[in-house]
DNA sequence: TTATAGTTTAGAATCATTATAAACTACTTT
DNA sequence: AAAGTAGTTTATAATGATTCTAAACTATAA
C-alpha cells in the first residue's frame, strides 16, 4: 500500500492541496494502526523531528481544523485547558487516568447505556460520550 | 431558613472567611432548587449585578477554585476553551445540545453502563461520566 | 510559463487563567 | 475597644493556548 499517495488522494478529493506540510501530518496521524491522541503541542514536536524542520504552529492548527471539519479527527471532551484530538472518528468511548491524565480507548464496543432518559422535545440523539475515571485503588473516591 | 447564616456557616466550618465576595457567590450558587451550570464570566456578571460594584476576577477564580476544592463545586469535562461548573457534585450525567451549546443534567438516576469493560491493572473506576449529545433532527448525524 | 487561488509563516492579537504584591479586612488577643 | 496577624481582595502583569493578519510561497490550471 502507498501510504503517500493514499493520503495525496486523500486530501485531493477533500479539496485540500497534498502539501508537504499536510502530508507530514497525515504521515503522523494516520499511518499507523492504533488510535491516537495528541494535542496540537505533541504533534509539533513529532513533525519536527520527522521533517527536521519547524513547522508553524498556525500550520498545524489549520490542519487540524481542517481535518476535523473533513471528519477524519475528532475533538475530545476534557478538562483542563488543552485540546485533544483523536484519530479514532468512530463513536466510542475513553478510560481517563486521573493520575497519569493518560487517555485510552475502550476496544469493548459492546459497552451500552440502559434506562436512557427522555430525549428533550424536537431534539435527536447525536452521539453518546462515556469517560470512564480511573485512579489507583489507594487513591480517594470521587464525593458523590 | 437563614440562607446568610447558612452560608457564613459553611464557610467558616471550611476555614474560609465569609466575606462580602464570597457569600455574594454562595447566595448565586447555592440559593437555588435548580442545578447551575456556569462560568467564571457568567458568574461575574452576575455577581456584578447582584451587588452593583466590581467584583475582581482574580477572587472569582479563588473562590470557585476553593469551593471545587472543598467539594461544593464539580468542574464539568467538555470541549472548547472555556471550563464549566456545576453546583450539582453528585455523579450525574449531561444532556449537551450542540446547537444552542446548552448543558442540562440528566434528571433519571437510574440510568447505567453495561458490559463495562476490564478496568487496566491496579487501578479503580473512580466515576462514571456519560455525555449524551443532542441536536435538532435536521441536523446531519455524527459520523461513527 | 504565467496567473491565481490556496497555503505557510512569523509575529501580533486575543482570550482564559494564574501569579504577584500591595492594600484591605475579619478575627484573635489583649 | 485597639492592635496585631493572617487571610482576602484587588489591579495588573505574566503565561499559555489559540486565532488573526498580511506577506511570502507553492500547487495547480490555463
Amino acid at each position: 500500500m502507498d501510504h503517500l499517495k493514499f493520503h495525496t488522494d486523500k486530501l485531493r478529493a477533500s479539496g485540500l492541496r497534498p502539501t508537504k506540510q499536510r502530508l507530514a501530518i497525515c504521515k503522523i496521524l494516520f499511518n499507523r494502526k492504533e488510535t491516537f491522541h495528541f494535542t496540537i503541542d505533541n504533534l509539533k514536536k513529532i513533525a519536527e523531528k520527522n521533517i527536521k524542520k519547524k513547522i508553524s504552529l498556525a500550520t498545524l492548527y489549520n490542519t487540524v481544523h481542517a481535518f476535523e471539519k473533513k471528519g477524519y479527527l475528532k475533538e475530545i471532551s476534557l478538562k483542563g485547558n488543552k485540546t485533544f484530538f483523536d484519530t479514532n472518528i468512530k463513536s466510542h468511548h475513553h478510560f481517563y487516568d486521573e493520575e497519569t491524565s493518560e487517555l485510552t480507548d475502550i476496544k469493548n464496543e459492546n459497552i451500552s447505556v440502559n434506562n436512557l432518559p427522555k430525549i428533550p422535545n424536537g431534539k435527536k440523539i447525536k452521539d453518546i460520550e462515556i469517560t470512564i475515571k480511573v485512579a489507583s485503588n489507594n487513591q480517594k473516591q470521587r464525593n458523590n
